[in-house]
DNA sequence: CAAAACATGTAAGTAGTTACATGATTAT
DNA sequence: ATAATCATGTAACTACTTACATGTTTTG
């Protein structure tokens, strides 16, 4: 969904080259957000072109390596990002992309969305849970019957799961996640 | 990852035309897997060519609806894709959409894959306790530091979930959760 | 000195998104 | 009749993936 404000963000937390990137985008970060070494040269490409990076003078160390940081656009731009971007509650990892801006270079405001995803992620839930109440709630079920649920059950629990944590994550925004 | 199989296994469940799948992915299966209807439409177009779905001809209705089934080369694709195409542990709606083709036309052996993915699930939720342990065992911690442990706890909570989900189901595939 | 790891890129192909386009049927 | 919904498609653009390509520095 927003490749270059992961990539932002990942240099506003510490400073590297492409390659640095591509191990960061392999390891912690890679856990929620993926990216490939050619996403990453290309978008650090774009990105000196608008002015968001440039690339530090790595004064004595005259090799071939490149370390990119964050310019003040750049910076603005994440926030902008950050404010302006609503996002869905499919966005999950875009969501923790934003918790992570806020951590940089925060507050950022996040504790709005928080709330607003909340009562989405709780539409959802009640969604499910109708629908399970429709279709599940009888006795006897066929193989195919119990696998259709599982597939069910693992939308419910991961909308528990997520209003489980969003409750733990609202005060660190300065919100209530209110029951 | 898989369109067109989506759509086979959507197939499978009900033939339907390009509108009605567009719809479907819309409602209960876009909760999990999303397709617009110009990818919908360009796909069907491409599994008639290589003879996976057929239109049924609609002998009295002559209108411009078209409603496709599935052939047997397209089911024989999708019990290959479903023994032959190894997921990782991102791939959660994958493995979904596995078992939703299980219960169309199973069993067709996923039980083996849960237990695998058990494993590298187990894997990754000790990973992140590591890291909980090195990083944020600590008492004192700034506002950053929390959002930080938080955007972690969302992947230890994720993780505990889904080994909880695969417990319900492994009994379902014949298989084992073991401890 | 050879292999592994470092470091950055181009090119081609595939998939996904957004905008445009058109016409038929159904309901008000 | 006119608006909404049904129904199917093309075209252009953007993003992503996979393969290719090249040279340097460090380590055994």
């Amino acid at each position: 969904m927003s490749t270059p404000h992961a990539i932002l963000i990942a240099l506003l937390e510490k400073p590297s080259s492409g390659y640095d990137l591509a191990r960061r985008f392999d390891r912690a970060i890679g856990y929620f957000w993926r990216a490939t070494h050619q996403q990453i040269y290309r978008e650090l490409g774009r990105m000196v072109e608008t002015g968001w990076v440039a690339v530090v003078d790595d004064d004595a160390d005259a090799t071939r390596r490149k370390v990119y940081r964050v310019l003040r656009a750049g910076r603005n731009e994440v926030a902008r990002w950050v404010r302006e971007t609503p996002l869905g509650v499919d966005d999950r990892n875009a969501f923790l992309l934003k918790l992570r801006a806020d951590a940089a270079i925060g507050p950022l405001g996040v504790g709005g969305e928080l709330v607003r995803l909340i009562g989405e992620h709780r539409a959802r839930l009640n969604t499910y849970r109708e629908i399970e109440q429709r279709d599940f709630s009888g006795r006897a079920s066929t193989d195919a019957r119990q696998l259709q649920y599982a597939i069910l059950r693992a939308g419910i629990m991961q909308e528990q799961m997520w209003l489980d944590w969003a409750r733990e994550v609202a005060p660190l925004l300065g919100v209530r996640a209110d029951r």
